[in-house]
DNA sequence: CTGTTAGCGCTTTCAG
DNA sequence: CTGAAAGCGCTAACAG
């Protein structure tokens, strides 16, 4: 068995139209053909009509690999994130995809699954030429590559993420602020004992809804107590254990702040599972406004993150280096937005 | 400017640290890197650790065109998926991806947006050799490239897709038996007239789920009425019109049965539209049990489908296939599973 | 066990 | 406007 045999039996490839059978059924040469399907300008009208026609005939397809390797561009876009496991991302993807739709880019996925290495790895391999640009969503360690990523000029977006030093394009949310008007609210309703339940802290984003929440308790002279921050890791799990560890406490918070809609919700349950109600006994509010907060009950007031629109902004942005890559390009703030729903109201024994 | 030039400032692979570099570095033939970094079993001990060292220490990466191009293993898988839109295929994608990461196989994502010719070009694309083997989530026209595909031997499995004719790897769920315990269930509460509203005609599923709504009829000698049937596309405004048309019958169904779970919350929009409430006064019922679906008030009674789980023993068949072709593999079907919330209720005046 | 060699399918000069 | 030729980085025979 030759090695072409076994290969025919493994690879759709070797139906063996390539660009080779196409210029000889057209009698061009393959440098003619090549020249047609990337749309070069120098090829007679009636030549390309011509190969066009038996590119059709024979069910041509190109061969990215091959297409890649040679130098040339591949017209898709790589995108890099943790996981799908929250609809967090999805959102995301989801303005992504349909951005560059619109402009008939393609996309291609890879999941980190919050492996470090796998982040560098990914970015490394995609990057040497096997898409045109790059969408990091949600980096772990960027610091890891994106040094490599600049000094090489290869194009690429960092979404939500706070950059550490570096300017480099990237698209985020306003999310200090979101909290700090997230938990301003909350004292305006008449809290005073506030309990936080932080994200990853390794994020750049945790860190910053942590400090918005202390900076309003501080404009506002509301002493910031360590016991009411727990450290959570946006899982709902987080949200459940954390809450009763602040629920615990001697003197117990009347609201609860949570870093993400999913450890909210982790909120609601532990709640409730102390014969407490959501928003009479404890206020609850979280953060993303992901398509479930609005359908739980109570329904959750949160702090909306513009999570399509951060893919589409950063996808336009990508596109936009892609064509023209001296362009200088920051990170650009969405607004975030305080969604008041019914898991909020003024604090036991209180008027609003 | 040369050709190099330019592609050093596109491209991180012009770092090149190629293969040959690192041949040239540990002082071995480009030959005996490859069987290395494939960890083919004739290497020195010895030769392996110089050359893997060389390997860390120019941190080389190895370039996944060339590699694939050259005909050998990508170790990687490729999906396609229409959309990334509902939490329905998202859930799909876990398992697979789960899956996947336990056997250290990568995964690259297409999505098609409901584009016909999108899949079919993924898919020869793809099998050209950018991956090792193709899971087809929910596809929309497979007899296209299915027949390619088999000739070729190329390792696929079909999610969630009765085939039409040809056998070939597949996994799905019980639909027919789904929709007609949901519907015998909705009789035995004592309703008669059932309101069905159907997914996109142009999926099996669908098919099978009207035609399990049909046989619980059937079964219990209840006339089929044309007018209870109510054509959707599993969008929840198919819910909500479709409700709305139903409930404007001069003789309205007193249960609304609807193929998706996103449809049912639009049904359950129309419902209280009017003033009527669920599940007193209409019971509704969903198809899917998408994470939302407890969620909503009320909780939705509804047909679970384990997609995750699909997802998961997909992934398992292809890896299965991957390793011996040979292997026949037909479709297999997972149980779906009625989850009675809170949505549904006897007949107004009527006992339960 | 290791080096050599021939491509994989395509893009891109460089000549005409 | 078109053909010829040189690789892209790697794998897989084939000889040693």
């Amino acid at each position: 068995m030759s090695k072409r045999h076994v290969n025919a039996s493994k690879n759709i490839a070797s139906s063996k139209v390539t660009i080779v059978e196409v210029a000889k059924k057209a009698g061009v040469s393959l440098g003619t053909v090549s020249r047609v399907i990337n749309n070069d300008i120098h090829v007679a009208a009636e030549t390309r009509e011509r190969v066009l026609a038996v590119t059709r005939e024979l069910g041509y397809v190109a061969n990215r690999q091959a297409r890649s390797l040679a130098g040339g561009k591949t017209n898709t876009i790589g995108v890099i994130v943790r996981d799908l496991g929250t609809g967090y991302i999805g959102e995301i993807i989801r303005g992504i995809d349909s951005e560059l739709n619109l402009s008939g880019v393609d996309l291609v996925l890879y999941t980190t699954h919050r492996t470090v290495s796998k982040e560098a790895n990914y970015v490394a391999s995609l990057a040497q030429g096997m898409v045109d640009g790059l969408l990091l969503v949600l980096p772990r360690s960027p610091v890891d590559y994106i040094g490599t990523l600049m000094e090489h000029n290869f194009p690429f977006v960092l979404i939500d993420h706070q950059g550490t030093g570096t300017a480099c394009p990237a698209v985020g949310a306003t999310n200090w602020q979101g909290a700090y008007n997230a938990t301003e609210y909350l004292i305006k309703l008449g809290h005073q004992r506030i309990g936080f339940i932080t994200g990853s802290m390794d994020l750049g984003c945790s860190e910053d809804r942590l400090q918005g929440y202390r900076s309003a308790l501080r404009t506002h002279h509301i002493p910031l107590e360590a016991e009411l921050v727990y450290e959570g890791d946006f899982l709902q799990t987080d949200g459940y254990t954390g809450a009763s560890a602040l629920l615990d406490l001697p003197n117990p918070p009347t609201a609860i702040f949570a870093s993400n809609d999913v450890m909210a919700m982790g909120v609601m349950d532990a709640v409730r599972n102390r014969g407490l109600r959501v928003p009479n006994d404890i206020s609850v509010i979280g953060f993303d406004n992901i398509p479930q907060s609005a359908m739980v009950f109570p329904p959750l007031t949160t702090v909306q993150q513009p999570l399509e629109q951060m893919g589409r902004v950063a996808t336009q942005m990508l596109l936009g280096i892609l064509k023209k890559p001296e362009k200088e390009n920051g990170r650009i703030e969405l607004p975030t937005e305080l969604i008041v729903r019914n898991s909020t109201s003024a604090p036991k024994g209180r008027a609003g």
